[in-house]
RNA sequence: AGGGGAUUGGUCAAGUGGUAUGAUAGGGGUCUCCAAAACCUUUGGCGGGGGUUCGAUUCCCUCAUCCCCUG
């Protein structure tokens, strides 16, 4: 069987991707699935630089604004609605573009990871949890040595919640995650697919991402807080400790002022983004489209992408 | 102009007669159910020049720069 085409065009935050994103789907009739862990949920527009309908251009979009800020979102979740999208845009006959910054979210419908075997278990995390703060990380880690030594070995005792779910596989499957992971990094992906990371050099990026903080006050990220704020939407909840909302919501809490939410997000977004490229870096068969090298052009970049797609049949 | 004080990595601070500590920023990395998360790791430095001393970032002199006070 064929396999069915899929377009990626990501990068780190800030680069440009919803722009780029735009101009191709125009170019090639294509759907944008977005593969972003806060544009899913609605009111939260400023602070997660939502695209705003006037600039979709009639490209119809997927993900955005589906969940209330209440809800949980989180890889399965993205892969079974993302999935689903994929499906009506190919019995539409288009192509699906998936846009956006999360690496994790889009290397698990590339390759089509399997998260299914076990289902969340919310009561063994939160004694796991529990162990980890009573008897310490290392105890914890220790567990997992026992039964897993190699997932033991690859993870950092520090890093509890990494641990938290090895476990938690272990005990619901029976099966060493450790195990279960090296099956699932050999698949292949089961599209015809082009991934694309557009990129600019360092220095560019943090003064973008700078002024685009700047930006979203002007904007009134501040208001839209207060108002999700008002709404009874608290900082212990997922959406809320996005990028931008957890400093806001510090700062109107009164534990610090604006100038020093300001100060953190941008840093913060400058971490994100240098975490972001290294996930790419390692990510195989990404295409490096840095912007750099095309001098700014966007048609370029636009024209080069385009040869791709043909090159590899994605576009006929 | 006179008097006083300061000068330690990009920034902010600690410290010692045997060449230095931390925070933060910056760099690199891990990642297969909270991923805008969580975690690991790391490059940089004693303003310039003299002197005392076995040895000065530390003490003394001087120059430079900055700050304060007086005029």
């Amino acid at each position: 069987m064929q396999k069915k085409p899929l377009v990626v065009l990501t990068g780190p935050t800030a680069v440009g991707k919803t722009k780029a994103s735009i101009d191709l789907a125009k170019a090639v009739g294509g759907e944008i699935i977005s593969a972003d862990s806060m544009q899913v949920y609605r009111y939260m527009d400023i602070g997660s630089a939502k695209i705003r309908k006037e600039e979709m251009c009639g490209v119809p979009h997927h993900l955005i604004d589906v969940l209330e800020p209440r809800e949980e979102f989180h890889v399965v979740k993205f892969q079974k609605l993302a999935k689903e999208a994929m499906e009506g845009i190919y019995s539409r006959g288009h192509l699906p573009i998936i846009v956006g910054g999360t690496g994790f979210y889009i290397q698990a419908l590339l390759y089509d990871i399997d998260f299914t075997e076990s289902t969340q278990d919310d009561a063994l995390r939160k004694k796991l949890s529990v162990y980890a703060k009573e008897e310490g990380a290392e105890a914890l880690h220790e567990k997992l040595r026992l039964v897993d030594p190699k997932a033991a070995e690859d993870i950092h005792a520090n890093n509890v919640k990494r641990v938290i779910r090895a476990l938690e596989f272990y005990a619901q499957t029976g099966e060493r995650i450790s195990e279960h992971n090296e099956t699932e990094r050999q698949k292949e992906s089961p599209y015809q697919f082009a991934y694309f990371v557009l990129n600019d050099n360092r220095e560019r990026l943090y003064e973008r991402i700078n002024r685009r903080v700047d930006q979203m006050l002007d904007d009134g990220l501040v208001e839209e807080v207060r108002f999700l704020k008002e709404r009874g939407y608290t900082k212990d909840l997922v959406s809320m400790q996005g990028l931008g909302y957890k400093e806001i919501l510090e700062y109107l809490d009164g534990d610090c002022t604006l100038e020093e939410a300001v100060y953190k997000i941008k840093r913060d977004t400058r971490h994100f983004a240098k975490r972001q490229i290294t996930w790419f870096k390692r990510e195989r068969e990404v295409i490096w489209v840095e912007k750099e090298a095309y001098h700014y052009e966007e048609q370029l970049m636009l024209d080069y992408m385009l040869d791709v797609l043909r090159k590899r049949q994605i576009l006929t």
